[in-house]
RNA sequence: GGACGCUUAGCUCAGCGGUAGAGCGCUACCUUCACACGGUAGAAGUCAUAGGUUCGAUUCCUAUAGCGUCCACCA
């Protein structure tokens, strides 16, 4: 018997899903999901939990259509973060930025990676999430190094790899260039400055204005508009740049806008990207003034040497100030790029760098999904991946970083470059190169882009470069699960990278998410102190309850904003469940093998077997569709409005009739005999106990199918449940042999849901207490009212508190469908009320009939609305009509009484 | 500046050509023997605005407004 209190954590840590995680069903069709790797330092956010729990759903429904499931893990290594985190940790505690070698840092990273990894796995498990981790990799194994260093070489032989000195966006905290998906735009409060550059021997001079005068030092020249007539007569004249005392010319270019500033700007093309491309139009030179750092250097006279940018910046000024050069300065607020993990300001710098030509890379994978080989769901977010990739520039992917995937590229004495997959590899092509041995190669320093490796994982997860056979059963029938905020970063790339290296795509289906966001919709983070951890809500709530939670909430196409409730109400679903099948235990409805739900007779019994069987239908599509949060809301629907609401109810007054001769396992037997004549069942024998028998097996049977269809949600309880009820393996409700169908049994039990409702909505409205019973009979027009007010009798009894009786004096009448119900409310009816209130509903069932008819009469509805609908038409007509008739019927008996 | 998304009950969101839905909250009643993390009955919406298509529009189209996101924009 189950525990009185629903407590997830008393049974969650009792199940583990690895062994049916790493089962593999070689007979059967292959589906694959791909986790996306968390990083190694990371601990899971409830981002991440959603993600999971998505994929987990998926893979856990398809396990149990019988498919071979592989549900691939791994840890990425997350280049730049785990660098920057480990050398927090280290020289946080005194020691120097710096200080350590190369060898010595990733050591220590190493170290770490060993003691970290483990976290974000072991909350990975406690959310459920079964993927096989006897699989798991991790992005820079043996196995990862010799795909990516392939993949290197592959590209940089085929031409997609280049090295070239060339601007790209350099991050001055971190000391790297990094990739222009990194940049994120930040609009801060600044300042501009206008400073007078004196023409040469003249006491004339033009006025630039500029937000970053500590680049003064590398001007090579202002440029006007040419179509500036305020500078037409300057255009060929010379300045001199401050402090240095260089003369610059003053060109023509349509860089300079005449809108803003001056309409003269400064051009400094070693640190600026619009100034760099007017420095090779006017072939000006480069001074770069800048170190990796952000430091000034020797370029700069010696007093700003070393000095810090933004220090360099305030030094500047004030001496400009001093040189009475400086005009006014101006409060501005504008868009600046920062470093999307160092959050510093960065520094467009000239620098070689490694680049992949992802725009020839991008032409199949643009057609990849035009053709439909791979598709977006929600499609929308097709528009964005086209849009990204139509205008993709050059992807730089080194990383003046030592974490990572070190470069394959090494150097002769003479600069000559050797590309290869092992040092061994690039000494012999040295040997043959130079005609002689004993060449000593030097490798290059930089590391590769994490999301480099990032975008094979795919297929190094399937042991890639090898043709395994893994690689040739899973490889391209992946399901990725994802938010939109990486597909550039990932799945562009997954794409791109899939396609070049295999000649196949990767994955069929891209799932979009939402971003998990607090209740304010704002983004969750550290700072703002709005982060939800996913862990502590496993614990408060339990994990099913957080993944029904972000099941439920995951439509498409939206982000979804979370908070405690949210996940409350998940919790009080799974309690609501767990109480039905007390309440089935309680009752005996145990899980009989032998009960077929085709041969039932009960209305009652069919009548949940047709909503349980339409649910799992309705889960299923919901599910193919990737619409899980339709899904929650069928089960949701079933269980509590169907199940809990009505059957159950429906069954407690006839399973509690005391029967001789039979077992009764259940509770609170012993019906008041006096109960509104409940006792005459006691004369019945066998009929009552198969109906009997049917509602307990039905009980059962529907519940164990409602708790399979729930498992890939919330597996924990649904194994705890299964095991409750004696079901040990897991499968899919196959419903596909249940032939009930709307038929008379179910309208039957639709009518008695009606009854029940109107009477009770009655007896509410006269302010008649609930445990007062009255008397009540009913006529029908078209079938046997007497047979179902006796079949009925003691449902109505304990649902709608009425006692049947056979005739009735002094009754008042309510309709319901096609019948006219009779209660006797005795002394407690207030005719004008309630002629009042019949008038008003008969008001709104005239309106709803005229509303028809005006349809009905109009020749274009006939003639064009299809069939169907006019049909239904008529029929809501008659239905409506009917119950005027009735609503007119009973105004006119209470006439009688007033 | 370009693109996309959103706007439905007090709140959070489903729905989406043919009678407006859920959860929470609210009101009243109920501690009834599965469940107060509960039950019963209610109140509550010109489906952002304006046009158009249609026999019929909350649903499709166009424009407008507000909100959000992405891309581009360092004078």
């Amino acid at each position: 018997m189950l525990e009185k209190k629903f407590d997830p954590k008393s049974f969650e840590q009792n199940f583990s899903f690895e062994i049916e995680a790493s089962l593999r069903k070689p007979e059967a069709e292959p589906f694959m999901v791909l986790l996306p790797p968390p990083n190694v330092t990371g601990s899971l956010h409830i981002g991440h939990s959603l993600c999971y729990t998505l994929q987990d759903i998926l893979v856990r429904y398809k396990r149990l259509r019988g498919y071979d499931v592989l549900f691939q893990p791994g840890l990425d290594h997350a280049g730049i973060v785990t660098q920057l985190l480990v050398e927090k940790q280290l020289y946080g505690g005194g020691m120097e930025r710096g200080s350590l070698s190369r060898e010595q840092l990733l050591k220590e990273i190493w170290l770490w990676k060993e003691d970290s990894g483990d976290i974000i796995v072991n909350q990975i498990k406690i959310l459920g999430i079964s993927c096989d981790f006897s699989r798991q990799r991790f992005t820079m194994d043996d196995g990862a190094k010799k795909a990516v260093a392939k993949m290197f070489v592959q590209l940089f032989k085929d031409g997609f790899i280049y090295r070239q000195k060339k601007m790209v966006n350099w991050d001055p905290f971190i000391g790297s260039a990094i990739s222009d998906l990194e940049v994120v735009e930040k609009e801060v409060d600044g300042r501009s400055w206008h400073v007078k550059y004196m023409l040469v021997n003249s006491d004339d001079y033009v006025t630039v204005v500029t937000t970053r005068p500590e680049t003064i030092f590398g001007d090579v020249a202002v440029a006007v508009n040419p179509d500036d007539h305020r500078y037409s007569h300057l255009v060929g004249k010379m300045v001199v740049v401050p402090f240095t005392n260089r003369k610059i010319p003053i060109i023509a270019d349509k860089h300079a806008d005449m809108e803003k500033g001056s309409g003269a700007v400064k051009i400094t093309p070693a640190h600026d990207f619009n100034d760099f491309e007017v420095g090779e139009r006017h072939k000006l030179d480069i001074i770069e003034i800048m170190n990796a750092r952000g430091e000034l250097n020797e370029n700069v006279p010696e007093i700003f040497q070393k000095m810090d940018r933004f220090k360099a910046r305030e030094k500047v000024v004030e001496l400009l100030g001093k040189k009475e050069l400086l005009v006014r300065a101006e409060d501005i607020r504008h868009t600046i790029p920062f470093g999307d993990r160092s959050g510093v300001a960065l520094e467009p710098r000239i620098t070689y760098q490694w680049f992949v030509d992802a725009e020839k890379l991008s032409i199949p994978a643009i057609s990849a999904v035009k053709d439909g080989k791979i598709r977006f769901i929600p499609k929308h977010w097709e528009n964005l991946y086209f849009e990204w990739l139509s205008k993709i520039r050059p992807w730089c992917i080194s990383r003046q970083i030592w974490w990572g995937h070190r470069i394959p590229a090494w150097y002769g004495p003479d600069g000559q470059i050797f590309v290869e997959e092992s040092h061994e590899e690039a000494q012999e092509k040295a040997v043959e190169f130079y005609g002689k041995n004993g060449i000593n190669l030097t490798q290059d320093a930089d590391v590769l882009d994490t999301w480099f490796s990032s975008g094979m994982w795919p297929f190094i997860t399937l042991g890639w470069p090898d043709e395994t056979d893994d690689m040739s059963r899973y490889y391209s029938k992946m399901t990725i699960t994802t938010g939109f905020d990486i597909i550039f970063f990932w799945i562009a790339r997954m794409i791109m990278m899939g396609i070049y290296a295999t000649g196949n795509i990767p994955f069929r289906d891209v799932y979009v998410h939402g971003l998990v966001r607090d209740e304010k919709g704002q983004k969750m983070s550290k700072s703002k102190g709005n982060v939800l951890d996913p862990i502590d809500l496993c614990n408060k709530y339990g994990a099913d309850a957080v993944r029904y939670t972000l099941a439920s909430m995951a439509s498409p196409g939206r982000n979804i904003k979370i908070n405690d409730r949210a996940v409350e109400k998940g919790r009080n679903f799974l309690t609501k469940l767990w109480n039905a099948v007390r309440f089935a235990q309680m009752h005996g409805c145990l899980s009989n093998k032998k009960f077929d739900a085709n041969t039932v007779n009960s209305p009652l019994a069919k009548w949940i077997i047709y909503h349980v069987k339409n649910t799992v239908t309705d889960v299923e599509q919901a599910i193919e569709n990737y619409r899980f949060d339709e899904a929650t809301r069928h089960i949701y629907r079933c269980v509590w409005n169907y199940l809990c609401d009505w059957y159950m109810e429906f069954i407690k007054p006839i399973l509690q009739i005391s029967h001789l001769g039979e077992e009764d396992t259940s509770v609170g037997v012993d019906v008041d005999a006096d109960a509104g004549g409940c006792s005459r069942f006691k004369d019945y024998d066998l009929d009552v106990l198969l109906t009997k028998n049917d509602l307990r097996n039905t009980a059962a049977w529907a519940i164990l199918q409602l708790v399979r269809a729930l498992y890939p949600f919330c597996p924990f309880i649904a194994k705890k449940l299964m095991g409750e009820i004696g079901i040990v393996d897991t499968e899919w409700p196959d419903l596909s042999r249940i032939n009930v169908g709307f038929d008379q049994s179910v309208k039957e039990v639709e009518f008695l849901k009606n009854v029940i409702t109107s009477i009770r909505s009655m007896k509410q409205c006269l302010r008649i207490p609930v445990g007062e019973k009255l008397p009540v009979s009913m006529e029908m027009t078209n079938s046997d009212a007497n047979k179902f007010m006796a079949d009925y009798r003691d449902v109505l009894y304990r649902m709608a508190g009425v006692v049947v009786e056979e005739t009735l004096t002094q009754s008042v009448s309510i309709v319901v469908d096609g019948a006219v119900i009779k209660i006797g409310f005795g002394e407690k009816i207030d005719a004008q009320r309630e002629k009042e209130r019949l008038c008003d509903e008969r008001l709104k069932l005239v309106e709803a009939r005229d509303e028809i008819l005006i349809r009905l009469n109009n020749s274009e509805f006939l003639e064009k609305a299809s069939e169907n609908v006019i049909i239904e038409h008529k029929e809501r007509l008659e239905s409506v009509s009917d119950k005027i008739q009735k609503v007119d019927y009973v105004i006119q008996s209470l006439e009688i009484i007033g």
